[in-house]
RNA sequence: GCAGGGAUGGCGGAGCAUGGUCAAACGCGACAGGCUUAGGACCUGUUGCCUUAGGGCUGCGAGAGUUCAAAUCUCUCUCCCUGCACCA
């Protein structure tokens, strides 16, 4: 049995007493993998393994391949989540607590984070001991936190840079507000971790008839305005009259309230209801003057309160029309206008009442039902609709709703009010509802600068990106991404520089932190101190900028550390790879090019960004914080790193999500004992001669290098274990079933498996490569080549007809045994009859010409009958078009083959197995061998 | 809504950019047999349908098309997943 515990410990130190991970800059080739830095507010769980995993294999096989190979790691601890978790646990969060403690987190560790600082100092030694275990060829020496001071100079040189060259810009941004605790709210500062979203309404200012005061009118659909035929309030609404910006307006008093966040808003005083519905107002388009009515369905705190009506489109106010309508109050009646047309749509009835009509729906429908009649409106119109009146006639509708909003806007007839979009509304922490606000002056990175994007653009088309597929999806992203805030008011981090009491927005700052993995060890070695890396430091190291001599003066640091960070820099910078999750691709693999291109010198751009998906378990998501996860450190104590490592790694291709399952991690555990349990029988085999099987086994084995070597280049690792694991296991079986017994075959095959294996199960391919004999490390060892002269194609193809015959055999003793005259009878013994050469020459001619009488002239079966070889070449004519030519072997070759495997065959079947050559065969069935298909006769006695 | 990615056997998932070697890799599950006191683990075989000699039929979301030939190419449709920002 395997102890993996044992081998894992034994192998990690001699990782570590060797320096196998640590390397220094060289004149080898050189290239920088590292992963996503993880975030310090949970543990490592086995989810992690797939993109840590996948990196860590990644570098080891390129090490293996010859290059001088780096991974580092650092942490990231950056904005409010470890600031949430303190807060969360000062108030006794149960739900909290019991997630720490399904992580082992101890009552007193839990305590003790209240404290922020001890969440990252916990977490970070979690991580590292979970990485450490799960075997990792990780340099620690270049650990770094996005919270040391020394790193946070560098992203301080960032963002003076970044600045300087014009990405940093200022303005009006809407975020989700909480007005208890006076800040910005993302997902994890609210209840249950609800995003909260955001959407703008557009107000459109109908004037009261009799007034200044404008009825402010919110809605998604102001294209509609051409339709409206009076404005709905809230009957139990509270109504306000109020300046906004300067301008008197109804509105209910929740949106006043809420508006408050987003303009000047001064409420002059109530108004009742009855009064306004005595008002009348003036549409600012058609300059209709519209009645008001009370609608049943308006709420106070959905945009300003106040409604416009559009019966045609608006399955509501169709509704509440009709009611008010059978109750007796004078309404505007149809026929209402209908103001778009949906293609291939000819009727000539209003969308309101279609849709409602198609659901069944009338006027004493609920609400649910109306609501998805609105719904489908509005989803068929947007996809489908032209504009029937108005500027915009005859335009797509969801172009004249922009037309319009923006003519309304810019007319001063209409604003927009933000709100969130969520259905259920969303609530902070600490229990306040959230609004939205907009923050003026606000810092934001400019990454919708065009000639910013177009350097991104260049940059991307020389990156290799897999999988490949997401290509698109980073092409779309670089068009899309715009102002992006670069700061906030809450969180860890580093200080924003043009404004010291924010920090630097965490996703902005962890774009470049790779970088700091190549000269980082060197810095910390020399004890250089935070004062001391001042913007020239960077911009010499990173861009070449002066001199080491005029930055030494100017810094205090020593010259030869400068130059030694420049050197490192440099090196580990030309080649590198990412390696992350695919969520990161839409913000911060996208940001992390941006930033490349606008900071470094551009033969330093990032060469290979590599993502892949998710892991599932149990069907949730394990990247996710919530729900229940396996913590790394438990998966490597109860099936070991290697087994956890490979089951997890090749479940699935880099490019899909996968449902993972801690049972697979079982077959290969048992595996690893079949694997090692054959090492440990080499020394018993005999065999010194090589026989046809080791022909065949050597060939698989060069095969297998040439295919697992091809994947590997292509990251495709689950493919390439199918083939240098699983596979290797499965051909291993074949051979020793058919009696392959040759020690040095055997021995030459295990070490290449073994090679192999090493970058996927590390612990496993040393504790192997030992029993083989071998003094050296297998993590330092090169990977296998293939000797092509090796693979053997007449061999494989002899095994492979074996194995045709092998399942032809047993197919036919089943038929045959219900023929009459056998029943009763048992097989007494199989001929095997190998088809005569002229058939294999026949064949192939006429899988090349198609055409059987030119095949009856080739040269190679000139000798034979020709009625014979017309019947012959016949039977194939069915399936002329799939006819592939086999491998040129002679029949005697074919002969020995068979011969070889007699006492495989006979063993099988439980009779005496007899290879015959159909030229000198007496079985009347001889004439029916075909060359890649030996004729059988079943004796039955 | 916008953008990206998908749809294959009982299940997960290859294959589809280079159409034929595909009843479809690999794994799981199921069934039968072996081993075992029993269970688990492990080993062997079977696992779309039909077939009295190695054959045939149906099939890769739906529909249409191109082709001698389509899981693979083209078009249309339906459904599913992911992201959409100040949040790491």
């Amino acid at each position: 049995m395997i102890n993996y515990k044992e081998i894992e410990q034994k192998w990690q130190k001699a990782w570590q007493d060797a320096k196998a991970y640590e390397p220094e800059v060289s004149d080898k080739e050189s290239l920088m993998v590292f992963a996503a830095e993880p975030y310090l507010d949970m543990p490592q769980h086995v989810g992690h393994l797939r993109t840590y995993g996948t990196a860590d294999v990644y570098a080891r096989y390129m090490r293996m391949k010859g290059m001088n190979v780096l991974y580092p790691m650092c942490f990231h601890a950056t904005g409010t989540p470890v600031l949430a978790i303190a807060k969360r646990l000062q108030n006794n969060d149960e739900s909290l607590i019991k997630r720490l403690k399904a992580f082992h987190v101890s009552d007193k560790d839990i305590e003790k984070m209240k404290d922020p600082s001890y969440i990252a100092e916990y977490f970070r030694n979690e991580m590292k001991s979970s990485m450490q275990a799960a075997g990792y060829g990780i340099d620690w020496r270049r650990e770094f936190v996005s919270i040391d001071p020394i790193f946070m100079k560098m992203v301080e040189w960032q963002f003076l840079r970044l600045k300087d060259k014009g990405y940093l810009k200022q303005g009006r941004h809407p975020v989700g507000w909480c007005t208890k605790d006076n800040s910005a709210v993302g997902q994890h500062d609210t209840r249950h971790d609800v995003q909260p979203e955001l959407e703008a309404l557009v107000a459109v200012k109908f004037k009261d008839a009799y007034s200044d005061i404008y009825f402010a009118c919110a809605t998604y659909r102001p294209e509609t305005v051409y339709g409206v035929t009076n404005i709905f309030v809230g009957e139990n609404v509270e109504y306000v009259v109020a300046s906004v910006n300067g301008v008197m307006m109804y509105l209910s008093k929740d949106a006043a309230t809420a508006m408050s966040y987003q303009a000047s808003i001064k409420i002059e005083r109530d108004i009742s209801v009855k009064d306004l519905l005595s008002k009348r107002a003036i549409n600012p388009v058609t300059k209709e003057e519209v009645p008001i009515f009370p609608g049943y369905f308006v709420k106070s705190d959905v945009g300003t309160g106040i409604v416009m009506s559009v019966p045609s489109h608006a399955p509501f106010d169709y509704i509440a029309l009709q009611r008010l309508s059978t109750s007796g109050v004078k309404v505007p009646m149809p026929p209402y206008k209908k103001l778009i047309s949906v293609e291939g749509d000819s009727s000539d009835e209003i969308p309101a009442l279609a849709y409602l009509n198609a659901l069944k729906a009338g006027i004493n429908s609920a609400d649910d039902i109306i609501e998805s009649a609105t719904k489908q409106i509005y989803n068929d119109e947007s996809r489908r609709g032209v504009m029937l009146v108005g500027k915009y006639q005859g335009r797509k509708e969801t172009e004249a709703r922009e037309g319009i909003k923006k003519d309304l806007l810019s007319g001063g007839d209409a604003f927009e009010v933000y709100q969130i979009a969520n259905e259920e509304p969303v609530f902070c922490r600490c229990g306040t509802r959230i609004v939205v606000k907009i923050v003026e002056d606000q810092w934001f990175i400019n990454y919708g600068d065009k000639d910013w994007k177009n350097g991104v653009h260049t940059a991307l088309s020389k990156i290799s990106i897999y999988p490949r597929k997401l290509t698109q999806a980073y092409v779309n992203t670089v068009d899309w991404l715009d102002m992006r805030a670069a700061e906030r008011a809450q969180g860890l981090g580093t200080k924003f520089p043009f404004n010291q009491s924010h920090v630097i927005e965490s996703l902005s700052d962890s774009t470049i932190y790779m970088s700091f993995f190549t000269y980082v060890n060197v810095l910390k070695s020399a004890s250089v101190s935070p004062e001391q890396l001042k913007p020239e430091f960077f911009d010499y190291v990173i861009n070449s900028i002066g001199s080491a001599d005029a930055v030494s003066s100017t810094t205090g640091i020593d010259i030869m550390v400068i130059k030694g960070c420049k050197e490192s820099f440099d090196y580990w910078y030309r080649r590198t790879s990412s390696h992350s999750g695919p969520d990161l691709v839409n913000n911060h693999l996208t940001m992390y090019l941006f930033n490349h291109v606008a900071l470094f010198p551009e033969k330093l751009w990032p060469k290979q960004i590599v993502t892949n998906g998710f892991i599932n378990y149990e069907g949730e998501k394990m990247s996710k914080s919530i729900g229940s996860v396996v913590p790394l450190s438990d998966g490597v104590a109860k099936f070991g790193a290697d087994p956890l490592r490979l089951a997890e790694i090749t479940a699935a291709e880099i490019d899909t999500d996968t449902e993972f399952s801690l049972e697979s991690v079982n077959g290969v555990i048992s595996r690893n004992e079949f694997l090692y349990n054959a090492l440990l029988d080499i020394d018993s085999l005999k065999g010194t001669e090589l026989e046809p099987i080791d022909y065949w086994l050597y060939s698989r084995m060069n095969r297998k290098i040439e295919e697992a070597t091809e994947h590997m280049d292509r990251l495709e690792l689950k493919s390439a274990y199918i083939e240098a694991y699983f596979n290797s296991i499965v051909e291993l079986k074949y051979y020793l079933e058919r009696g392959g017994h040759n020690q040095m075959a055997m021995r030459d095959y295990l070490e290449s498996v073994t090679l192999m294996i090493a970058p996927i199960m590390p612990h496993l391919a040393e504790e192997f490569w030992h029993a083989l004999g071998k003094s050296t490390l297998a993590a330092k060892e090169r990977w296998p080549t293939a000797d092509r002269s090796m693979i053997n194609e007449k061999i494989e193809h002899i095994y492979a007809m074996i194995d045709t015959v092998v399942s032809d055999i047993a197919q036919t003793i089943e038929l045959t045994s219900k023929i009459d005259a056998n029943k009763g009878k048992s097989p007494k013994s199989i001929k095997i009859i190998i088809a005569d050469d002229w058939k294999r020459s026949a064949y192939n001619a006429l899988s090349k010409t198609h055409k059987i009488d030119e095949a009856m002239r080739d040269p190679s079966v000139s000798g034979v009958n020709k009625e014979v070889l017309g019947k012959f070449l016949s039977q194939f004519m069915k399936r002329i078009n799939s006819l592939s030519p086999l491998p040129e072997i002679k029949n005697d070759e074919v002969f020995i083959g068979f011969a070889g495997s007699r006492a495989f065959l006979s063993k099988r079947f439980g009779v005496p197995t007899e290879i015959e050559l159909e030229g000198t065969s007496k079985s009347p069935r001889a004439s029916r061998a075909l060359p890649d298909r030996p004729s059988l006769e079943i004796i039955w006695g």
